[in-house]
DNA sequence: GTGCTTAACCGAATGGCGTTCGGTTAAGAT
DNA sequence: ATCTTAACCGAACGCCATTCGGTTAAGCAC
């Protein structure tokens, strides 16, 4: 049996295969991991400390390739407008991830550098020093929420069989599935924002 | 040994335990729920399915307590905030509870009487009929992503030293932990209603 | 090449978990 | 006094992440 025995693994390969996982089985077990890369569960081992490690290197992996707004000169809120499309559109294509992500605490420093960005954009915005990490906190838990929006089943807002006439009506009147998830967080966004702005100290732009 | 036979358990007695388990050691196993309820894990499937259950009936039980909108003469945003808040008031009475309940999807129709009050509520303020659900879904995701926010170690926060210098400074203004996370969901409540506000055709409330 | 070191790998075992199953006890009806 | 049956229990089962003791072969020194 014993093939090549020098770098059959390596830890690109291993997430690779982790996000196949995710994305095929939705969840990620070693068990399944170690039958799509060849190798035996234990073998892992020696390239990452665990599991938590896999999902928190897959965070990173997706931060890596999000749109970090460039600090210019355009409308601070056209950037962070920009800066959250790019989160969620991350998220959106690997929806299964989402809980993986969502069930244990960041603690790449790499994520950090996002809400850095964010949190200079509105100092410079106006926003009193104080009010910042508010403001970012409540990007991020927007952002959150969406996600989880994003990857809960669509049948969550089943009709309950006539205990919920207007409910029922406004799922009948509104898009379905996906369509609804993107519409939904894109007027949220717009209000988020137009809220923000409405709050800016006056005199500014 | 053997103790009383009947009745030494019920639903109820299985919930407050269950939620003994979560508020003090922040997970419920079957066999933590056991021990305290002086039975062994087995006895507790003859009263409930199985952990699932336990965890959807805990859900029933939270938002049993919570203010469902009266859909009297009041303004609407006032009634969506009172709803927003109560809803994340009774969530951060057990916050080690929001991590079991965002993993699970909710399967009690108890749950979606309060959706259907804001959906009267938003319907009737003048929301056009397909933007209703809409609006559900956005407050719904806020709701969950301070939900969230809530039930996260406060150090997911923390500086990076040095790599991050606008956020390190907006963490020192800003009030830390559990009153940062209660006035950056006011903040954002707010903004989240006054861009709704000024969304709503022209010529209504 | 020969022998040494060592990274990479594997199978088997460990421990924790939710859940199931076969049997036992005793409460309540007849 | 007997029967029925809900409630209970211990011992298993299956799935999971992780650890451990060994084994293989690549790379290097000579």
């Amino acid at each position: 049996m014993t093939q090549r025995r020098r770098r059959l693994l390596d830890v690109e390969a291993i997430l690779d295969a982790a996000l196949a996982c995710i994305d095929e089985r939705g969840r990620l077990t070693m068990a399944d991991l170690a039958t799509r890369l060849g190798t035996s569960a234990s073998s892992i081992y020696h390239h990452v400390s665990g599991r938590p490690e896999i999902v928190e290197l897959l965070r990173e992996r997706l931060v890596a390739h999000l749109e970090i707004p460039p600090l210019d000169r355009s409308d601070w809120g056209d950037q962070v407008v920009s800066w959250m499309r790019s989160y969620r559109r991350a998220l959106a294509e690997h929806p299964n991830l989402i809980p993986l992500l969502s069930e244990q605490t960041m603690t790449a420093g790499s994520v950090l550098v996002g809400y850095d960005r964010v949190a200079g954009l509105l100092g410079t915005a106006g926003f009193p020093e104080e009010q910042v990490m508010l403001w970012v906190s409540v990007l991020d838990s927007y952002a959150l929420g969406a996600a989880l929006d994003l990857a809960a089943p669509d049948e969550v807002w089943r009709a309950s069989g006539g205990d919920t006439p207007a409910l029922d009506a406004a799922l009948r009147a509104a898009p379905q599935g996906r369509a609804r998830a993107d519409a939904a967080f894109e007027l949220g966004l717009e209000a988020l924002l137009a809220g923000m702005r409405s709050r800016l100290p006056v005199g500014l732009i």
